[in-house]
DNA sequence: ACAGTTTACGCATTTCGTAAAAATC
DNA sequence: GATTTTTACGAAATGCGTAAACTGT
């Protein structure tokens, strides 16, 4: 999968047509052809319907467009960023995050760090907890925050928070029956996530419970577990916090036996140790994480808009 | 600047090795080599620094890296959901964004469709405003979000909100005297967005004024622009509730001739006006949008962590 | 019959690997 | 002098274009 296949991918979504997108593309009708053939091949589905007035997304087509203008977007910011660098710089904090930001409340990190330290400033920076420890070793990030433990020798870490996990449960999918076994629940389909953590508490407190759950669907990160579960695809594992509001609007229902819990941690490499940024940056995490958020406070507050 | 070569920059960057890296990839030193050669001529820069011990990132290597891993994430992202899509599916309406979801208030809008409509939901996507109307046409997104006029024959509007902008200087680059003319602020380093419509509105306001600021950097995105603002690069517009808290910790100051306003707008399709779930969807955004934010109500009710 | 896509096949370009040269500690 | 990157050049692979075959309206 290479950058001008999806380039002629979108090229041919918008003309609908393999003629006209081969003559925007400067290619001929024949070479894309077969692009979009190879890629349909690699992706293991069709992505158009061809029809004798042009080429039609299909369904699946549609939806990969869209990810698919996401690789283009951020090749494109790339690109742009390195005709930024061939000029001027910045220097900073970094701090990896490997879930939403509002939950991290960098909002307030941020306040509170660039009150004490006025002449540096934080930049955060998305990544999956998987990746933390390499993007910290290679100081793509200074600190970063990651689920559950990770022992690795040139790295520390502190425990930042505890972060309640439970199992929600579509209400298209819920029996009759209020009370559920597990084996009850994990016959149901469930949307996994690839690299998250979040599955071996669940297995802990549960014991006894051996049975594997059946996995229907993995789904790529927690935003689209969240589409996936409204759309009552399947039971998922999701963090306190991100389920509430699916629960108040009567969209799913909590799994009471499958509540767990996961720590929040955030690392750095030992080498970094005594780097001033990182032990202001540590200290001003510590401090925002160390109370509860509440309404007059920390993330809420500096969102409010009146 | 292909996958494969960003792949081997990444490979390269985690080995600091050409000859580990090479083995990882299965390719030889020298392909690699030359992969790595043409990346930089093609970027402008050079990502690497050619030790006798191997390859060390550049300041600017190290942050395009960053870059080039969201590249490579996204398109992981794009074969996983592949993957996915060769069994299951979903079927809903989908929101295009075109600044952050917490300012567009995403969840109070997910929170009273779902309660209207139980049986479809909503999924959001960030796209730029200016590649709405693309995304509209192909059916990427059902409505879209978007800053300023945009009159298209088949795309139909409405506006939300109007925004407030202002102009913000980082309290390094103000002179002793606390009032500043436009030549004065003009001729401070400006941070630029492509594509984002803010300046229009301060060219309007300022009216006479027809002296172009002096454009120091040009930023990929509106995150971009705060981490520049942060560094002390520049002037910049953003709008007035992302600058607040930046303005309460005293990082920058909002010049006060610099005030505008832009239209906030939500766009559809003029053929699918009639759609369900176009329909269903409009009325609850305008709902939402009806009443300003306040803390008992929408996103911020629901992002309440007790 | 027409507008469009797919297949076949020779050609051109790109990339790769081997091996030798250059650079740095 | 050991380790590592760069350069040179022939070989292999890949993508491209022309032209013919195919498909549906």
């Amino acid at each position: 999968m290479e950058h001008y296949q999806l380039k002629s991918f979108l090229t041919v979504a918008c003309e609908q047509n393999l003629t006209r997108a081969a003559a925007v593309l400067h290619i001929s009708q024949s070479a894309l052809s077969t692009q979009i053939k190879l890629l349909e091949e690699e992706l293991g589905l069709r992505l158009f319907k061809r029809t004798s007035r042009g080429m039609l997304l299909t369904e699946q087509g549609r939806q990969l467009l869209a990810r698919a203008q996401d690789v283009l977007e951020a090749a494109d910011k790339l690109q742009q960023q390195a005709n930024v660098l061939a000029r001027g710089n910045t220097v900073s904090v970094t701090i990896g995050l490997n879930t939403d930001p509002n939950f991290l409340r960098v909002s307030a990190i941020n306040q509170r760090y660039s009150q004490l330290h006025g002449n540096t400033n934080v930049i955060f920076h998305l990544c999956q907890s998987i990746d933390t420890t390499q993007r910290l070793r290679h100081g793509q990030i200074d600190l970063g925050f990651f689920y559950g433990d990770n022992r690795e020798p040139d790295i520390e870490q502190t425990v930042i928070s505890q972060v309640r996990t439970c199992v929600v449960i579509p209400t298209q999918l819920l029996s009759d029956d209020p009370i559920m076994s597990w084996s009850e629940v994990s016959a149901l389909p469930w949307i996994w996530v690839e690299n998250l953590p979040f599955f071996a508490v669940l297995q802990q407190s549960l014991g006894d419970y051996r049975t594997l759950p059946n996995k229907a669907v993995t789904a790529i990160d927690e935003q689209i577990v969240r589409e996936l579960v409204l759309a009552g695809q399947g039971v998922a594992i999701m963090r306190e916090d991100e389920a509430r509001p699916l629960v108040e609007s009567g969209q799913v229902k909590i799994w009471n036996k499958g509540w767990g819990e996961i720590p929040l941690c955030l690392g750095w490499l030992a080498n970094n140790r005594e780097a001033p940024r990182v032990k202001a940056a540590l200290e001003v995490i510590r401090y925002i994480w160390r109370k509860p958020p509440s309404m007059g406070d920390g993330e809420l507050a500096d969102k409010c808009w009146i």
